[in-house]
DNA sequence: TATTGTTATACTCTATAACTATA
DNA sequence: TATAGTTATAGAGTATAACAATA
């Protein structure tokens, strides 16, 4: 970057620009730790919350991850074939299908996280552990509204 | 959102996601700002560049933006296109190529602008101004890290 | 009637490599 | 030898609409 740029820095006074900057920072670091490991970002996200023990529908899976459920269906198909994710029938509502890891899903999910947290880990070393955890809370909000 | 899923809230300690769906959000509300306008969150981008005063050059609004340069070449294609900006030759360096504004690029961004910062308002408003102002500093610090 | 999962399709965005002109 | 802009192409991500089964 120029140093005439440094000065002015354009737009950094949008909190919509330094979001999808400092989020692409984070894809990257994010993508680069799942690329040993055969995930992508989604299916990943998807596999960390089959892992997650709260039985989610695929119809919760898209809400939360801010996916349209016709996309959950194939990033479900493909980590059912591999055997990292079951569909399982939801008890109150047959139209549901719960998705649930299997255990070689939370195995790779294991290593694929601890991956991904050592690239995090060197994407947010500019903010010390008080400032992290501050960022976390605003984002929180911002990301769910009450 | 069930009420089971509220209590628990998978992966809302993990920055990577909070990041991805705070942005997620903001994303949609720019998009809808500039629906009306005729331009798509990265066109927007690079006007918003040429309408600042730093006079870059395309290399250097795929830096600052997070894109290949040659998705720039296209972006300013159609900006250039529609006689919102005009590509001018850079004075010491005749490989590059500096984009600025026109007087009609200008009246669209100050329109477009308004726009999404009307529809940012209402995404934002759950923190309080010192709240998003201490979210824009964190998050600088994290999409420029020095 | 509304919702869940599914299929299909078109469009946008992203990643990569090669080429040219200039440095 | 390296860099700025450009062209081309393939792959990933996104948006939308329609349908069957179930609520």
């Amino acid at each position: 970057m120029t140093s005439e740029l440094r000065a002015h820095m354009p737009l950094t006074d949008d909190t919509a620009f330094l979001l999808a900057r400092a989020n692409a920072r984070s894809l990257a670091a994010t993508h680069a730790g799942l690329a040993d490991h055969g995930l992508r970002v989604r299916s990943y996200s998807v596999l960390a919350l089959a892992v997650a023990e709260a039985r989610l529908s695929q119809r919760d899976i898209a809400e939360y991850l801010w996916l349209d459920p016709s996309q959950v269906v194939s990033l479900v198909d493909d980590l059912q074939r591999r055997g990292l994710v079951t569909r399982e029938p939801d008890e109150n509502d047959r139209r549901a299908k719960v998705v649930v890891a299997t255990e070689a899903g939370r195995r790779l999910h294991r290593d694929a996280a601890r991956s991904v947290a050592e690239r995090e880990r060197e994407t947010l070393e500019t903010l010390d552990a008080a400032e992290q955890q501050r960022l976390r809370e605003l984002l929180l909000r911002l990301a769910f509204p009450v």
